[in-house]
DNA sequence: ACTAGACGACGGG
DNA sequence: CCCGTCTTCTAGT
């Protein structure tokens, strides 16, 4: 599950075995889509012999910073992974990836990389990128400073190590007409490092339905969900990506296995509610209907047809489809936006938004402990099912 | 056995 | 700016 915490516990691991140490041995397989902008063999051969000054993440991206200018970066993409020799790959969520204990190079490895010792030449382990579906990417960053160019240089913000303040995160949300889940999801957006199941989880927990207008927040919105953004990306972190350490309260143990239509939740309150999975911005979205209130005027666009693309389409059977509400007559219509989107664009996105004002300026601190959250929804800013450890955490007191 | 769905991102309409 | 596509494995039917 490669989204950000799931990278930065690759870059963790990665950065405890191989920084400081020689890039020994390269072992590249072939595959031209893996690999992105260098072949297998020039990336071998551009990485060998070359020590590791640094390990690197933004976003979903993981990058070696080695002795020269060319930078080995990795993207997981829906199934990449990392593994170390020797020990279980990653499991997630279970039941998961039945890692087989110490096949060696593990299946669909595309790179393995052998680290020694600097001086003594001494091996001191083997690393491997595995990517069974092939939508990961392997490239060389060709530059003096690899984050100021792409893909690098065009993400947004990583929440984990630069979060923006409430005010330039809401200056940046309310610029943009996508649904709020939309936003949240474009790397090169307000930020980056946000997936599928982050993106979900942190709108249930600031109670926003994902096809909430980006451009309509209000800046009391803005203010609850970056404090969840904040928290759900600190606490997956902490607990070095493992859902089985998530707190119970998260959607994230509840969402999968989406065959069924619906699938029971309980809120932290006791009561039991469904998870419904809608479709917003092309992703399945697990949405808990009794917390996530869409805003007045806007409707949720369950366009039916938006089933399986190709030539699936059952004809009729409207007759069982009475769930949704076909009114899909106005969103907006003071928006009159028919005659130009081009010139009066300013004035436009500032009237889309009236509540924001740009003059307010708020202490984040002071906003994230008075969240509007309901009695029975509050949530324990003491987020209790991190373990006592204290290692890898010194981020984690002034957090939120 | 068969097939929808999957933690992502990009290109095109 | 939404949708299809790439690719291949898994889990549910």
């Amino acid at each position: 599950m490669p989204e950000l915490p799931e990278v930065e516990r690759a870059r963790r691991r990665l950065e405890q075995l191989a920084k400081g140490k020689r890039i020994k041995k390269v072992l590249a397989n072939e595959d031209t889509i893996v690999y992105s902008g260098v072949t297998h063999a020039g990336f071998a051969t551009a990485c060998e012999g070359k020590i590791v000054k640094a390990v690197k993440r933004k976003g979903k991206n993981f990058y070696l910073v080695l002795s020269e200018k060319t930078t080995p970066i990795f993207h997981f993409g829906m199934s990449g992974t990392a593994i170390v020799k020797g020990e279980a790959g990653p499991i997630y969520r279970a039941p998961r990836a039945k890692t087989e204990p110490c096949i060696w190079p593990p299946k669909y490895a595309k790179a393995v990389l052998t680290f020694a010792d600097a001086e003594t030449g001494e091996e001191v382990g083997d690393w491997a990128f595995c990517d069974a579906r092939r939508l990961g990417r392997i490239k060389l960053i060709e530059a003096e400073v690899p984050e100021e160019v792409p893909p690098l240089s065009t993400l947004g913000a990583d929440p984990f190590l630069d979060m923006p303040s409430v005010e330039v995160l809401a200056a940046a949300l309310i610029k943009r007409h996508a649904p709020i889940k939309a936003v949240l999801l474009d790397q090169n957006g307000p930020l980056c490092g946000i997936g599928n199941w982050m993106v979900d989880e942190i709108l249930y927990q600031a109670r926003l339905h994902p096809s909430h207008p980006s451009s309509a927040l209000t800046l009391e919105e803005v203010t609850t969900l970056h404090h969840h953004i904040r928290d759900v990306t600190v606490v997956a972190c902490a607990v070095n990506a493992d859902a089985a350490q998530f707190p119970s309260h998260w959607l994230f143990s509840f969402r999968w296995g989406k065959g069924k239509k619906e699938k029971d939740f309980i809120l932290p309150s006791g009561e039991k509610t469904a998870i419904k999975f809608v479709t917003v911005g092309g992703r399945t979205s697990a949405v808990i209907e009794a917390v996530q209130k869409l805003p007045k005027g806007v409707v949720q666009k369950t366009k039916a047809a938006v089933k399986k693309g190709k030539g699936k389409r059952k004809a009729k059977e409207e007759s069982e489809e009475e769930g949704e509400e076909e009114d899909e007559e106005e969103n907006e219509e003071k928006n009159g936006d028919e005659s130009e989107r081009g010139e009066e664009k300013v004035t436009r996105e500032k009237a889309t938004s009236p509540y924001f004002d740009e003059r307010v300026k708020l202490d984040d601190r002071a906003m994230a402990e008075a969240l509007p959250l309901s009695p029975s929804f509050k949530l324990p800013l003491d987020l209790s099912p991190t373990k006592p450890r204290a290692s890898t955490r010194a981020s984690r007191s002034r957090a939120v």
